[in-house]
DNA sequence: TCCCTAGTTGGTAGTTACTACCATAACGGT
DNA sequence: ACCGTTATGGTAGTAACTACCAACTAGGGA
């Protein structure tokens, strides 16, 4: 039952370097104008390799493992609050500690998911596989918020709920991206799931 | 001044027939399985012709012009109204307008938007391009809404009410599809936003 | 210590969506 | 009848993937 493997720790390995070089190119050159075998010639490894690591192009940017922790952090909250108070501010939330609550300290985690996001607004590829990747979200916290009981009529309710609240996410992140990160995020996003639904995410 | 010309007509005919072609291809053999090249073999016209008509696989199913409908309903709506609620009705009223008050009558124009709806909800490649395509509506809607002034803050929120109503849409078009066009869509509309925002959209 | 299995990587060849670049033919107005 | 515009076709090329097969190497057992 010992940890990572050899093998496993050099296969994370060559991922992170894959995906750290190509995105250095993308924000470098523009992803349309960076092919995979670029990525490939400035990791080091063939093209196959890549492929092997991201199934496509697209993956190299995307990476949200963020669905989890949302699904996590809904769970937690109490059941008997309105379904949409409790997806918005688990967003607010989880957003806050993850990019800390204001713009003071520069984080690394944060330059790269404004990194990612600039890449995602303006590339139209990567922005639809991105909307289309918020479906998995949706998928996920909407499995948080059911528990474990089959009703398909709450079920309905908990989509609609989840889509409007990752709309509004997916506003106030675009226009994080495009004030360059300067605004407070969990502020925008509070106040985006403001605009919608006229309550108090904060 | 007059009218169309024989070659806008011709124009408009072949791209007709290649997008029906398409369709039925499409819903014949998966999208995937089927190639551009099928498709114009299929139309009797050459590949090339297929891409100047559509410049992409997928726009041979999206096709979406109901941005501007939606936009002009939604301007036409008195200025006053919520926002939210102002484009939750205006979504409800065009569908109904669109596909009929209930189930009744079958009408080409549903069966059309259902096997649209159907090809979409199982590609992923589609799926992504249609979120996408929402985006564009989004802003249609979000320039009907402001009218002519330019208030940042207030386009803010007109888009996170927006995005937040067309997700609610989209996940009652969602499961329109998946029980095979059975249920009432302009009702669906209406319950999947009454979930998320918890107000009458009737 | 020595294999033997299994997983990582690389090479080759192919498919498919899509893009210039140029040629041809037909339409529309003069 | 003439000529610019436009729809279409052909050729060649790029780039994202996808089998299929070969080589190497780590891990676990004999």
């Amino acid at each position: 039952m010992n940890g990572p493997n050899l093998r496993e720790r050099r296969r994370a390995e060559t991922r992170r370097l894959i995906q750290s070089r190509a995105m250095r190119l993308f924000v470098e050159h523009g992803y349309d104008a960076t092919t995979v075998t670029d990525v490939a010639r400035a990791s080091g490894v063939s093209p196959m390799t890549v492929y092997r690591h991201f199934p496509t192009k697209e993956d190299l940017v995307l990476h949200d493992r963020y669905d989890d922790l949302l699904a996590e952090r809904v769970a937690a909250r109490p059941a008997d609050e309105p379904v949409v108070l409790r997806i918005g501010r688990t967003l607010v939330d989880a957003t806050r500690s993850l990019v800390g609550p204001a713009e003071g300290a520069p984080s690394a985690e944060r330059d790269l998911l404004l990194a990612r996001l600039r890449l995602m607004v303006d590339t139209p590829a990567l922005r639809a596989r991105h909307l289309d990747s918020q479906y998995a979200t949706q998928k996920a916290v909407v499995d948080a918020v059911l528990g474990d009981t089959p009703d398909p009529e709450a079920e309905f309710r908990a989509q609609a709920a989840a889509g409007a609240c990752l709309a509004a996410l997916h506003v106030a992140l675009v226009r994080w991206a495009r004030e360059d990160g300067r605004p407070d995020l969990p502020g925008l996003i509070a106040a985006a799931l403001a605009a919608a639904f006229d309550d108090d995410f904060g």
